[in-house]
DNA sequence: GTCGGCTTGTGAAAGGATTCACAAATCAAG
DNA sequence: CTTGATTTGTGAATCCTTTCACAAGCCGAC
């Protein structure tokens, strides 16, 4: 079981039951149960005892999982335990906001480098990064040894923009446009969409009739 | 086959094809081809095809579908050929570059009022829509026929947010806030969490040591 | 120390989603 | 009209995920 044959699903329930496990920590709480990291993540104890182990084994029969020491080990598992180092391209509105969110920071993402085309944004500063020019990014992502991007532009620019970042190194990116982008095999790609969540939304109250949750499969919804 | 029977991965899918087919629609294209679809929304012609054959037959053998009435059709299993009112709840930083996110409206949901808490903010206005006191939610919403909201308050308040929306009507809410929340089962949530798409590159990118792309079931990555 | 109540870890079974593969249909060329 | 190149629609097969169910292990009570 290679960390390659883990699949998407696991990740992001790994995520979710961080979450848990922070809050958990938060409130002081020392055990949690399998039970319990479910119901704070929206699936099944079989589903949170299967996606351990696949790690390996955490817990102790009849008692439970130690949160701090569990939450050290999903931190590692999911490569936490370190800074990861984040270029934003585009300081338009969803980028500004991106800037200001500061739960980035505090999970580890720092965003080093900012960049836009419009001259009236380069070189303002929101919440302690300075926009540069998009002309500057190659050397600045080397310079600061970024290793992950987000896309915040208009989708016209969007493909372009991935080309540029994989091309200075990056092997992350979190895109925030609508749009399909293309990467090399060995860049990670994600996208965020909210007009298709919206969409999907659409559907469901459509369908409808009568009202009807739906399951969400592999991640709960929730988050 | 009822409509409840759809996965989430189809809707999904879906949208993305609707994506791709109004991209073609801009372009002047009349006709697609399953393949065409696939390649544009990072799927294959088959699983197309399959999506497709869960509504009906709309495609003619030899040649492809016509885009601008495949187009409508999705539309319409969507829910799309309407206008949705939306409310949103938290007129902070992601609240207010969501309501100058003119692809909402474009896209048929109208943001028909906004809400906060903070006075500073009750009053002033954001590309059109005017922030409103968190007292008037019930009111506003059932007097403005709102069917969907967004919560973009801190997380401690997500779930009450949550509460109240499902208490003034809506019925499918989307949540930005990093937390789980709880709601009727006729009620449809979905979350979005960037944290959460970063740390599943940061998996990646761990993983890797020397680069690998990771598949994103159910959806295709680059949205 | 052992009994009873709990909880983990995990093979096996069940349930879904995707891919395969091909008959049926369309169309252009001749 | 026939042939050949396409492309859809779909049952069957494959692949993957989730759920089941239970032996093994832990803990506190007595
Ligand atoms: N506003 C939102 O709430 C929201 C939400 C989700 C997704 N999005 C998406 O995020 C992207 C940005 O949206 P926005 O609302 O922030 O738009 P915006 O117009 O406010 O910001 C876009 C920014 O990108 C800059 N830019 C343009 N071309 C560039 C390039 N080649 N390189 C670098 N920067 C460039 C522009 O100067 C501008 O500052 C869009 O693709 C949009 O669809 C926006
Ligand atoms: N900033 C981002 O880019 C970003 C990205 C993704 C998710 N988020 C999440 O979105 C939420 C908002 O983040 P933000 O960065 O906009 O924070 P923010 O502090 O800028 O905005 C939060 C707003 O909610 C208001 N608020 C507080 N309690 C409220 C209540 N009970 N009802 C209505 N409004 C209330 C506040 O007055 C404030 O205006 C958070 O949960 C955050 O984790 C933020």
């Amino acid at each position: 079981m290679s960390r390659r044959d883990i699949s998407e699903f696991t990740i992001r329930r790994l995520s979710l039951y961080l979450r848990s496990l922070r809050e958990l920590r938060e409130a002081g709480t020392e055990v949690v149960s399998s039970r319990q990291l479910a119901d704070g993540s929206g699936t099944t104890p079989a589903q949170v005892r299967k996606d351990l182990s696949l790690f390996g084994s955490f817990g102790k029969r009849g008692r439970g999982y130690q949160v701090r020491e569990l939450l050290e080990t999903l931190e590692s598992i999911l490569g936490l335990d370190r800074q990861w180092r984040v270029a934003l391209v585009g300081a338009g509105k969803i980028g500004r906001a991106l800037l200001g969110y500061a739960d980035l920071e505090r999970r580890g993402f720092r965003v080093a480098a900012a960049f836009d085309t419009d001259p009236e944004k380069i070189g303002t500063s929101h919440y302690g990064v300075t926009v540069r020019a998009l002309e500057e990014l190659e050397e600045t992502l080397r310079a600061e040894q970024v290793e992950m991007g987000i896309i915040a532009t208009p989708p016209a620019a969007a493909q372009d923009t991935a080309t540029r970042l994989v091309e200075a190194g990056v092997t992350g990116i979190l895109n925030f446009a609508p749009v399909k982008v293309d990467v090399p095999p060995e860049v990670t790609l994600r996208g965020v969409d909210v007009v298709l969540e919206l969409e999907g939304l659409s559907f469901a109250l459509t369908s409808d009739v009568a009202g009807g949750s739906r399951r969400e499969p592999g991640s709960a919804a929730g988050g």
